[in-house]
DNA sequence: TAGGCCATCTGGTCCT
DNA sequence: AGGACCAGATGGCCTA
């Protein structure tokens, strides 16, 4: 019975294939589970469905009350036939345990028998004996071995959730397209950073300003994804003033198809990938708004941030990139064909909320008010 | 088909 | 000793 979580193991997951040569199972079926990554993929089936879970607590049921004949394990443990054998320390201690359960399977320590059933004549081995892995130990082995593993998905897991919690308080939550992680995690430090400028200046920048913040070193769909949002629901992401927000472009200024697409690579800066706000390439299509970009800028991130959108000096010099933080090699850049919101030139919207909803706007303007009352 | 993203498995290390 | 955390590896799915 354990075994269908062994198997279990198999199809939620590739899983390591240690040594490379393991035969394994070839392909094998896999659950479907949340598929939700990549820029704009749309979402599939939530990830903790039931029979995960169903499997999950059987796993745990199963290491409590681990039980199984020898065919079964002989079928189903392909993988862990050819599994290195445990470390030494690890067993030691285990045979003083539960000697008395696998009693059948313990084999005298003798020194031929460790390695070699050839009888091959072999220099004799320092360190403790290895213990003969038995069937029994192996079996305790799995068992470890899946208990470890139930306790990473459900780590993972919980990981995951806390990320899908983030996403749900960065701009630009949708139900449909999920930011990827790393976007999300770029999103949330760039939001964080702008609500904190706003917080030092005490001064509302102006929604260009705020987006190109917002935006510095996400990926091109995600920075029209906040664009998008922005243009759907500005509000969301600037507090009120006097009714109205300064240096908000009008509707039509953002469907002009402008582009954020990189205009190039400037050398030693990997920056293709990641969407470059350039003022000229922003303000172009709104050249009659004011250009309120500076102040708010100008003020820089002091810490480690994402990678430099812009290459043409626009930013402080305390952006730096850091190594390895570009993971895009050139894949989105020219791809959106210079349309902001999509290949058509139409947003790209759908079921794109800013935030989780209207309540979460409500609570953001009273705060993002409440801030600019105090200051 | 390549590349991006993801979930999972796995072994090592550190901590309680 | 056992659990948490981490990073590497692997394979599946999806999109351009």
């Amino acid at each position: 019975m354990a075994w269908a979580l062994q198997a279990y193991g198999s199809v939620m997951g590739g899983g390591r294939r240690k040594g490379g040569g393991r035969g394994g199972r070839g392909q094998r079926g896999r659950v479907q589970m949340d598929r939700g990554g990549g820029h704009d993929r749309t979402l599939k089936a939530p990830r903790h469905s039931s029979q995960q879970e169903k499997m999950t607590r059987s796993l745990q049921d199963e290491c409590d009350t681990e039980e199984q004949s020898p065919d079964q394990d002989q079928d189903q443990d392909q993988d862990l036939e050819h599994m290195d054998e445990p470390r030494d320390e690890e067993e030691e201690g285990e045979d003083g345990e539960d000697g008395g359960e696998d009693g059948e399977e313990e084999e005298p320590e003798d020194e031929g028998d460790e390695d070699g059933e050839e009888g091959e004549e072999r220099p004799k081995r320092r360190g403790p004996k290895k213990k003969k892995l038995t069937k029994a130990r192996m079996q305790r082995f799995k068992v470890r071995r899946m208990k470890a593993n139930a306790r990473e998905r459900n780590r993972m897991h919980g990981l995951n959730d806390a990320l899908e919690s983030l996403r749900k308080v960065v701009p630009c939550y949708s139900k449909t397209q999920k930011l990827s992680k790393i976007e999300t995690l770029r999103l949330a430090k760039n939001y964080i950073w702008a609500l904190s400028e706003i917080l030092r200046s005490g001064k509302a920048p102006d929604l260009m300003s705020f987006v190109h913040a917002l935006c510095k070193g996400l990926s091109q769909p995600t920075t029209n994804l906040v664009a998008g949002c922005l243009q759907l629901n500005p509000r969301t992401f600037l507090p009120e003033q006097s009714g109205e927000l300064p240096h908000l472009a009008p509707g039509p200024a953002y469907t002009g198809g402008y582009s954020y697409q990189s205009p190039g690579l400037t050398p030693g800066l990997p920056s293709p990938p990641y969407g470059t706000m350039e003022p000229p390439h922003i303000f172009h299509q709104i050249k009659s708004q004011p250009y309120a970009l500076e102040p708010f800028l100008e003020a820089g991130f002091d810490g480690p941030l994402s990678p430099p959108l812009s290459v043409n000096g626009s930013f402080p010099p305390s952006f730096k990139h850091e190594p390895g933080d570009y993971p895009y090699p050139g894949h989105y850049g020219s791809a959106m064909g210079g349309a902001l919101y999509g290949p058509g030139g139409g947003a790209n919207v759908d079921g794109i909320m800013a935030f989780d909803g209207h309540q979460h706007e409500r609570i953001m303007n009273v705060q993002m008010n409440a801030i600019f009352q105090d200051s």
